[in-house]
DNA sequence: CTGTCCCTC
DNA sequence: GAGGGACAG
C-alpha cells in the first residue's frame, strides 16, 4: 500500500506559475496544508497518493480541525464506502460573508508571497450509493477552525444553500426529488473522541522503530484515561517484543 | 489517521 | 534539497 511518508507536498506543475501556491507559503502561516482529496482515499496506489499532495488540491486549514474534526469526517466517508456500493464526495473552500455593522463584507486573510486565501469554511458533499434503495445525499459546510467533538449533523445544510455560498451547481444531473437525507439512512455519526484517540495510537504504535518510542506512545493513554482495547494490547505486546528482541537492527 | 519540525546525508 | 524519524492532536 501507498506511504505518505513517501508523498511530498509541491506546487502543481499544471498550474501556471503566477497563480501556484508554494509550500513557503505556508511555513510559520499559523495554517497547516489540508488535502481536500485525501491521501488517506489513496493508499490504492503511490502515485495517486502522491497527486493528492499537489498544491491545487490543498487549502490553508486550521491544525486541528484537519486533525481532528474533518479527519474524523474523511474516516467516515471511507466507512461509508466500505457499507455502500458506490460513494462520491465533493470537498472544496468558502470564502463566505460575516456581518459588519450595516452591511455584509467577505474577509480572510492571505499567506505568504503568494497570498493563498484562507478559507473561512470547508464543505463536503458527500453520496452514496446502494442497489435497490435511493440515492443518499448530504452537504455540510464546516467553519475552518477547532471544531472537538461536536456532532457532524450539527454542520449539515440543505444543499440549495450550499449552492448559493459556493456560486455552482452541484450534482445538476441527479434528480435530487429522488434521494434521501444520507443522515437519516446513515446516521453520520463520527468517531467518538475514546475510538478515535485510540485509533490514532495504533496508527504511532505500529510506526514505532525504537521501544522508547513505543513505551512513550504506549504512556499517552494513561495520561488521557483511555482504557486500550484487546486488539491495542496485543499490538503492543508484539511490538515490545519485536524491538526489544533486536534493539540496533542496521 | 491528520499534520509540523528538525536532523542527517 | 531530499529523505527519515520524533513528535503532537
Amino acid at each position: 500500500p501507498a506511504n505518505r511518508k513517501h508523498s511530498k507536498f509541491r506546487p502543481d506543475p499544471d498550474v501556471d506559475p503566477m497563480f501556484t501556491a508554494h509550500n513557503e507559503d505556508y511555513w510559520k502561516s499559523g495554517w497547516s496544508r489540508g488535502h481536500m482529496a485525501p491521501a488517506g482515499d489513496n493508499k490504492f496506489s503511490q502515485e495517486a497518493m502522491n497527486d493528492t499532495f499537489l498544491l491545487s488540491n490543498i487549502v490553508p486549514q486550521n491544525l486541528d480541525n484537519n486533525a481532528g474534526f474533518w479527519n474524523r469526517f474523511e474516516m467516515y466517508c471511507r466507512d461509508l464506502a466500505s457499507r455502500f456500493e458506490d460513494v462520491y464526495v465533493l470537498s472544496g473552500p468558502l470564502y463566505l460573508p460575516t456581518q459588519d455593522g450595516q452591511q455584509k463584507v467577505v474577509k480572510y486573510p492571505v499567506i505568504g508571497g503568494s497570498e493563498v486565501a484562507v478559507p473561512t469554511h470547508l464543505y463536503k458533499v458527500v453520496v452514496a450509493e446502494r442497489f435497490n434503495t435511493p440515492t443518499s445525499i448530504a452537504a455540510f459546510v464546516v467553519p475552518n477552525q477547532r471544531i472537538g467533538y461536536q456532532n457532524l449533523t450539527d454542520f449539515q445544510v440543505p444543499i440549495k444553500d450550499l449552492e448559493k455560498s459556493a456560486g455552482f451547481s452541484i450534482y445538476p444531473q441527479l434528480d435530487r426529488s429522488k434521494t434521501k437525507n444520507l443522515c437519516e439512512l446513515d446516521s453520520c455519526k463520527l468517531l467518538g473522541k475514546n475510538e478515535f484517540e485510540l485509533y490514532f495510537i495504533g496508527r504511532k504504535l505500529q510506526s514505532a522503530r525504537t521501544l522508547e518510542r513505543a513505551e512513550k506512545v504506549w504512556k499517552e493513554l494513561e495520561e488521557k484515561n483511555l482504557k486500550p482495547d484487546q486488539y491495542l494490547v496485543d499490538l503492543y505486546a508484539k511490538k515490545k517484543e519485536e524491538l526489544s528482541a533486536k534493539p540496533s537492527e542496521e
